[in-house]
RNA sequence: CGGGGUGUAGCCUAGUGGCUAAGGCGCCUGCUUUGGGAGCAGGAGACCGCCGGUUCGAGUCCGGCCACCCCGACCA
C-alpha cells in the first residue's frame, strides 16, 4: 500500500505539508525556511502569473526589473517603512572577499529601490502616471515559516505607480484591489472579502492597506493580496516632485500592490481534499488526463485509440496521456487525483466496443461515459462545471462560517469553542460593530487570537447608531475578525 | 526567543549495552500483469543527526551541539 495523506480532520497543518510534497510542488531546501518550487507548483504559478500580467497590462501597467540589492540607507528613509521591516532583514555585508562601506539589504519589497529612480524619472506632470509593475523575488527573515504560506524567500509581483493627485492614486489602489478580487473569485474560484485594513494590519509606510481575505477550510482567514495607498510618504522620504499643470511644485502620489506565491497556498487551503491537490480549470496546468487501460491482447487497439484521441483533445485542451505500463491503473487514478487534475479521462476496451470514454471529474468524484465523438464538447462543459462548482462551494462554506455574534461572549465562544457543534464552530468570519479604538482590537487577540482581517466597504454607515460588541461604547466600524494564517 | 517532541537507507518503522543493524514501502533487473494504490524471483541502497565521554564492547548509557516538527511570542 502507498503513502497516504494526513486527513484534514486528524490535523490540517500535517494534510498541508502532506499535499505539498506528495503533490511535488515544492519541497524544503538545505536553509532553513527557504523551499525549492517544483516544476508542479512552478507550472501552476506561471498559469497566475499569465492571467494577472493579462489584467495588469489590460490596466495599463508595463513590467520592468529592479535590482535585488538596496543600499541599507535607503530603507531607512521612511520612517515607518524601516520600524516595520527591520526585524527581518537581511543584510549583505561583504562582497568579493572585502567588506562593504555600506551594508546592503536584500529586498523586502522594492519601494525604496523604486522611488530612488523615481526621483530620476519624474520631472512634470507629463511623465505621469507612471505604471511599473515587476516580477521578482523577495526576501523576509521570518521567524516561523510554513511552505508557501511564509518562507523566507519568495516570489511575487509588485506594483508601483506614481500619480498627479490624490484622487487618481486612490482610484489606482482600489482598481487593483478590485483585479485581485477578479483574480481570485474568477481564477482560483476562490471568494475573497475586501476592504480597508486597521493600523495595527497596515503596511509600514502606508497611508491606507486594502486586502483581498480567503477564508481556508479550517475557517482561519488567509490575506491573500494588498493593495496600498500610499499618499505622499514614499515622494517626501526620496524627494519626488514634480511640475504641476500650473507650473507649481507637487510631491506625486503613490501606490502599491501584490500577491505572492502565497497564492498557491491560498489555492491548496481552499478546494483540496483528503485525496490531495483540487485545482480550478482555469488555473491547472493539465486539465485533462488520459489513462488508457488494457490487457496485453487489447494493448495495441487501446494505445491507438488513446493517440489518436489525445491527439485530438490537445487541440483545445491542456492533456497528459499516461502510457507508463509499469504502474497499474488504480495507482495511476490515485496519483493523478493527487495531483489535482480536474478531469480523468479513462479508455479501456469496454469503452472502445461502445466507442465512448469514461470521464471522472475531480471535485466530486462522479464518473460518466460519452461517446467519444463529443469528448471535446462534454469536456469543454465539465470544465466550466468544475470551475463554477468549486467556487460555489467556497462560497457556501464562508458564508456557513460568517457568524454575526450579538454578545461579547458569544464571540469569544465562537472563537475559543471547542468545534462540538454550530455556536462553537471554532472560527470562521465575524462580522461585528467595533468602537475603532486599537486597545479594544488588542484585547479580542488577547482574549481569541482573532483579528479585524479588515474593515469592509460601506462599514461606517452600516454601524452607525450601534454599539460595539466588546467596549459597549458606540461603533465606529463594521469589523470582520477571524483567526488568520 | 520560551515550552514540548522527534532524529536509524529516498519514505515509514523495529532494534530494551553483546556477533555481519531488521522489516515494509519506494528504487533497479527479468518475467507475468493492468477497469481503484498488482504478483513472483533476484538486486542495489545506512559513517544509526554531529562532536565528545563512560565501557572490553555504544544505534542503545551520559554530556554538549545541530536540524526538523508542534505550541507560544513575533510576523504589512
Amino acid at each position: 500500500m502507498a503513502e497516504q495523506i494526513t486527513k484534514r480532520s486528524t490535523s490540517y497543518s500535517d494534510w498541508y505539508v502532506d499535499i505539498v510534497l506528495r503533490a511535488q510542488l515544492a519541497d524544503y531546501s538545505p536553509v532553513k525556511g527557504s523551499m525549492v518550487i517544483r516544476p508542479r507548483g512552478y507550472a501552476l504559478w506561471e498559469r497566475m502569473q499569465q492571467g494577472l500580467d493579462n489584467m495588469f497590462k489590460e490596466t495599463g501597467h508595463s513590467n520592468a526589473y529592479f535590482p535585488l540589492l538596496i543600499p541599507e540607507s535607503f530603507l531607512k528613509k521612511e520612517a515607518e517603512h524601516v520600524e516595520g521591516f527591520a526585524p527581518e532583514l537581511a543584510v549583505v555585508t561583504h562582497g568579493g572577499g572585502q567588506e562593504l562601506e555600506e551594508p546592503l539589504v536584500i529586498r523586502p519589497t522594492s519601494e525604496t529601490i523604486i522611488w530612488s529612480m523615481y526621483k530620476k524619472w519624474i520631472q512634470s506632470y507629463r511623465d505621469l502616471p507612471l505604471l511599473i509593475n515587476q516580477w521578482a523575488n523577495v526576501v523576509r527573515w521570518e521567524k516561523r515559516t510554513r511552505l508557501f504560506l511564509r518562507s523566507t524567500e519568495f516570489l511575487w509581483q509588485e506594483g508601483h505607480t506614481a500619480h498627479e493627485t490624490e484622487q487618481e492614486a486612490r482610484d489606482e489602489t482600489l482598481q487593483m484591489l478590485d483585479v485581485y478580487k477578479r483574480f481570485a473569485e474568477e481564477y482560483m474560484a476562490v471568494p475573497v472579502l475586501t476592504g480597508v485594513k486597521t493600523e495595527s494590519e497596515k503596511f509600514a509606510g502606508a497611508v491606507d492597506t486594502y486586502a483581498i481575505e480567503a477564508l481556508m477550510q479550517d475557517r482561519k482567514a488567509l490575506q491573500a493580496g494588498t493593495s496600498h495607498f500610499l499618499g505622499q510618504n514614499f515622494a517626501r522620504a526620496f524627494d519626488v516632485q514634480y511640475q504641476t499643470r500650473e507650473s507649481s511644485l507637487e510631491y506625486v502620489w503613490a501606490t502599491s500592490w501584490g500577491v505572492s506565491t502565497r497564492l498557491i497556498g491560498a489555492l491548496i487551503m481552499a478546494h483540496s481534499d483528503d485525496s490531495g491537490l483540487v485545482l480550478p480549470p482555469r488555473l491547472a496546468p493539465t486539465e485533462v488526463v488520459l489513462i488508457p487501460i488494457f490487457r496485453s491482447k487489447t494493448r495495441e487497439a487501446v494505445l491507438e485509440a488513446a493517440q489518436t484521441l489525445a491527439r485530438e483533445l490537445r487541440q483545445e485542451f491542456r492533456l497528459e496521456l499516461d502510457t507508463d505500463e509499469n504502474s497499474s491503473p488504480g495507482w495511476k487514478f490515485a496519483e493523478w487525483e493527487m495531483r489535482g487534475v480536474p478531469i480523468r479521462a479513462e479508455l479501456g476496451p469496454r469503452d472502445l466496443e461502445n466507442s465512448q470514454v469514461t470521464l471522472v471529474r475531480r471535485d466530486t468524484g462522479e464518473k460518466e461515459s460519452v461517446p467519444i465523438t463529443g469528448a471535446a464538447e462534454r469536456i469543454r462543459s465539465l470544465l466550466e462545471e468544475i470551475q463554477q462548482n468549486l467556487f460555489d462551494r467556497a462560497l457556501a462554506f464562508r458564508q456557513e462560517n460568517t457568524h454575526r455574534p450579538e454578545t461579547w461572549e458569544e464571540m469569544k465562544t465562537l472563537f475559543n469553542g471547542d468545534g462540538s457543534d454550530e455556536q462553537t464552530a471554532r472560527g470562521g468570519f465575524a462580522l461585528v460593530p467595533w468602537d475603532g479604538d486599537p486597545a479594544t482590537e488588542a484585547l479580542v487577540k488577547e482574549e481569541t487570537k482573532a483579528t479585524i482581517r479588515v474593515l469592509p466597504f460601506g462599514n461606517e454607515e452600516e454601524a452607525r447608531g450601534k454599539t460595539c460588541l466588546i467596549s459597549g461604547k458606540p461603533a465606529r466600524h463594521m469589523a470582520v475578525f477571524a483567526k488568520s494564517y
